[in-house]
DNA sequence: CGTCGGCATGGTA
DNA sequence: ATACCATGCCGAC
């Protein structure tokens, strides 16, 4: 497909054979041809080079696609154009130039800095660490990577690692080059001399003069941080970006003067350059760039490991799992970067007297500084509160292997009041590499075990430290996992009472088990479903990996419910129901409701812009546009005159929104929820869904925001909607006939009540629908008939419940309101202007109870991914009745 | 006798 | 089958 360099740069014509265009007077260059020169390309071209889509435009069809082990992103290997795109795997497959960057960047600045060792006062110690230091390393030159050679020389875009001095650049990169060679694939002996040598590279860099307090015995002693070395430095400048080079955290195009190529933007990356994040959100970018960009299989099984150290070699059980809150309480100062390293449930015996904390072998050699001694290293660590203490981070010979304690912790056990079960959570805190140690309270403790845990332990994340927590700012998620807690009842009361509660393995996976034990019928596309831009916003684009994503300054909102139908015109409408006099009007479908509408807004129909105004629908329309869906909600929807909705809505759907994730593992038991199959939305989860405060609450993430948080939701949005079109698309390919025979147009004309919108067209949503029956069910998922038990009414009220069954079908009206859902995600695709518009779903719990509380989640992302757009709209087998019935 | 330190054992992934 | 890790065990103090 590429033509041959002579021909094309003699001509005129756009050097790229599948375009034909012809060149400007002054051509563009793209990428480097064999002879040296450069590709002469037509504007066109050269925009899609230099912005990495050239392959993705012209060469969709070749051969030589393959995805990247590591996001799964597809990249052209077939070209010379993306042949910086990817780097290729020692054990086989690909990763795009973006991960494999990503990792070693990381595994750059996630380099741990002596600053949170404690220096130790032994005479040898100082030998060890001083007698060879990294220079020696640094002038022998970078030890051998030959992955990706140009990830390591990038100066374009990388300006500050070419700030560094040369000596920093080696150290860091050797270091985690070192690690990551010994975390892979190295033998053994081989990997013990390696570590050895990259402890002595790390160890070397220890200041032998600054001695705080004695090896040992000080654990629990408070002292004054050291400040760091050129280390420290180099995280600091690596992770402080100017704001004009805002790439060196988000993945960049693959550049490097050192590459034949030098081309800039190959395929391998397609991130835009977004906003700088602001310092206070530099945590975002550092999670960002810890965290998995662009994975679904990662996102589905909770975040990847942050640090490129060990990466892909850690338990999801101890990714962490970090909510903005956590990090800023930890890093409190705005400037401060963190990066979440790892958790650990504690054990009876880590929480125990002994005051040994068993460290993940994996994590501790990931993230904690190598020993090569068992007696290992002290180890400075500041709790969530700024204190510090020393540990003693030691290794005892086990098995051939280590077992990597923290010696020393029970001064912070006990000043965190932490005990079995809790979670214990370890970070780097930037600048200065600070290892930052948190407490998360198990989440199922009974109210009658933890009366001082209250609301807050309630799976919600949060610091050990209960007084750390803000109350305020956990108003909605502490409601959150009230209900939760309260909907739960027994269920989910584990006692943690006892001080040797001697949970074992099993029993602390039983533990997990229990947290997962919300019986909460949403799944996360469906609290997806349920989220919509804020009013009267315009959204910002941003390209993210080739999708984009509408990113909006206020939190989402929640709208209105409607039912989306067909008139007889074929016309796509909807009906919505007015906020004071529970009329239904009918509305165009491509319209998007706050979720407190009223006649007075209907603009689209005048005479109808007033409560006095008859309703265009019968009773008996309505009834027949609802029952379908569910009789509980129908009744009600159908409500003519009851209390209005409270303020409390949209902090309903929060919670819900938050149950729902809570919840997601979706349908499955709690059992094969907890460790493996979804991590991520665990109590304690950190997904924006999770973690987000109700609109026009509390801190929010920014548009630009680019956090792990953000970006998983945009990835997780993007494939959800991807999965649903093609589900779309395979149900309609089916069902097409039917349909057909379903769309009677003029029926409701003749009286026919409209069916349910969803009756016919539930496909895209079956997998939405989810979670009815038996949580052991593994196929209630795929189910969209079973009885849609434990479902939440966002907008309902205390005084309402009542009026509903718990086991009452509410699943029909769920899914009808996923088609709304589906067709606004559709004409989102297709109308770019009508961001401002609501939708709101309905939802009905069973365990509800009067007086609880409700939150509201929103999140407003929008997937404009090419396949979403294939589709048409749904065609909704209701029709519009025009009948008044006066 | 209680605690500490280190190692061994066995369940689990 | 293996590695990991929770914790049991035991000698030293």
């Amino acid at each position: 497909m590429i033509s041959t360099p002579g021909a094309a740069l003699s001509s005129k014509i756009c050097f790229n054979s599948d375009c034909k265009d012809l060149k400007s007077e002054i051509p563009r260059k793209g990428w480097r041809l064999r002879t040296g020169e450069f590709a002469e390309l037509c504007d066109r071209c050269a925009s899609a080079f230099e912005e990495g889509r050239f392959c993705d435009t012209f060469h969709l069809n070749a051969s030589g696609w393959r995805s990247c082990v590591s996001c799964g992103k597809r990249v052209h290997c077939g070209c010379i154009v993306s042949v910086h795109a990817f780097t290729l795997l020692d054990a086989g497959g690909i990763e795009c130039i973006v991960c494999a960057r990503k990792n070693v960047i990381l595994g750059s600045s996630s380099s741990w800095s002596q600053s949170f060792l404690f220096h130790s006062s032994l005479p040898e110690r100082y030998k060890e660490y001083s007698a060879r230091g990294w220079t020696q390393l640094a002038g022998s030159g970078p030890v051998p990577w030959r992955q990706a050679p140009s990830l390591f020389n990038s100066s374009v875009s990388q300006p500050e690692l070419h700030s560094r001095v040369p000596n920093e650049v080696d150290l860091s990169t050797s270091i985690d080059r070192l690690n990551v060679c010994d975390r892979s694939s190295t033998p053994s002996q081989e990997k013990k001399k390696i570590e050895e040598f990259s402890e002595r590279l790390m160890n070397g860099n220890l200041k032998p003069g600054t001695r705080d307090i004695q090896e040992k015995g000080n654990a629990g002693i408070n002292f004054e941080e050291q400040r760091n070395t050129c280390l420290t430095k180099f995280q600091q400048s690596s992770l402080k970006e100017e704001p004009s080079n805002p790439s060196f955290v988000l993945a960049v195009p693959c550049t490097s003067p050192d590459e034949a190529n030098g081309q800039i933007g190959v395929s391998g990356s397609q991130l835009q350059p977004k906003p700088q994040p602001t310092p206070a959100k530099q945590f975002h970018s550092a999670l960002q760039n810890g965290l998995d960009s662009s994975s679904e299989t990662r996102i589905r099984n909770g975040r990847t490991q942050p640090d490129g150290r060990g990466k892909n070699n850690l338990f999801p059980r101890y990714w962490p799992k970090f909510t903005d809150q956590d990090l800023q309480q930890i890093t409190g100062d705005s400037n401060s970067v963190i990066t979440p390293l790892f958790e650990k449930m504690l054990s009876a015996s880590d929480a125990g007297r002994i005051g040994r904390l068993v460290l993940p072998k994996k994590c501790a050699e990931a993230h904690f500084p190598p020993i090569s001694q068992p007696e290992g290293l002290p180890l400075k660590v500041q709790d969530s509160k700024g204190k510090e203490w020393i540990f003693q981070f030691r290794f005892w010979p086990n098995n051939n292997s280590r077992m990597y304690v923290l010696e020393g912790v029970t001064p912070c056990i006990q000043n965190m009041q932490v005990q079995a079960g809790d979670v214990v959570t370890f970070s780097r805190l930037e600048p200065g590499g600070k290892l930052v140690m948190g407490f998360r309270k198990a989440s199922t403790a009974s109210a009658s075990d933890q009366d001082n845990e209250a609301k807050n332990s309630n799976g919600i994340y949060m610091h050990g430290d209960a007084e750390m927590a803000d109350p305020t700012s956990w108003s909605k998620v502490d409601k959150s996992g009230y209900i939760a807690k309260e909907a739960l009842g027994a269920k989910v009361a584990v006692s943690r009472k006892r001080k040797n509660s001697m949970l074992g393995s099993k029993s602390k996976r039983l533990r997990i088990d229990n947290e997962d034990l919300i019986e909460l019928k949403l799944t996360w596309e469906e609290a997806q479903g349920l989220l919509r831009p804020p009013l009267n916003h315009v959204a910002s684009v941003v390209v993210i990996e080739g999708f984009e994503f509408e990113e909006y300054e206020d939190a989402p909102i929640l709208g209105k419910p409607t039912i989306f139908a067909t008139d007889t015109m074929g016309e796509k409408i909807q009906w919505a129901q007015c906020e004071d006099c529970f009329k239904w009007r009918r509305l165009p479908s491509n319209v998007f409701l706050p979720s407190k509408w009223t006649c007075s807004s209907n603009s689209w129909d005048p005479e109808r812009s007033s409560c006095s105004a008859t309703q265009e629908l019968t009773d008996e329309q309505l009834e027949n546009l609802l029952p379908q869906c569910n009789p509980a909600a129908y009744k009600k929807m159908k409500a003519t005159k009851t209390e209005p909705e409270n303020g409390d809505a949209l902090e309903g759907l929060d919670t819900l929104a938050n149950l729902a994730i809570l919840g997601e593992g979706e349908s499955l038991p709690a059992s094969s929820k907890a460790t493996t199959k979804h991590p991520r939305h665990r109590p304690g989860c950190s997904c924006i869904v999770c973690i987000q405060p109700p609109s026009g609450k509390g801190p929010k993430h920014k548009q630009t925001c680019t956090c792990n948080v953000c970006e998983t939701v945009k990835r997780r949005f993007r494939t959800l909607m991807l999965r649903r079109e093609k589900k779309q698309s395979q149900k309609e390919a089916e069902t097409t006939g039917k349909k057909q025979q379903t769309l009677l147009p003029d029926k409701v004309r003749d009286g026919d009540p409209p069916p349910c919108t969803n009756a016919e067209n539930s496909s895209p949503k079956t997998k939405m629908v989810a979670t009815e029956g038996s949580a052991d069910d593994p196929n209630r998922v795929k189910s969209s008939t079973s009885p849609f038990k434990g479902q939440i009414d966002l907008n309902i009220q205390p005084e309402r419940e009542e009026e509903l069954s718990p086991g009452s079908d509410s699943g029909s009206m769920m899914r009808s309101l996923q088609d709304a859902t589906d067709l606004y995600l559709r004409q989102q695709s297709m109308l770019t202007s009508s961001g401002n518009s609501n939708l709101e779903v309905t939802q009905t719990q069973p365990g509800g109870r009067p007086g609880e509380e409700k939150i509201s989640s929103s999140l407003n992302l929008r997937a404009n991914h090419q396949d979403v757009d294939k589709e048409p709209p749904a065609v909704f087998s209701a029709s519009a009745p025009t009948s008044d019935t006066g």
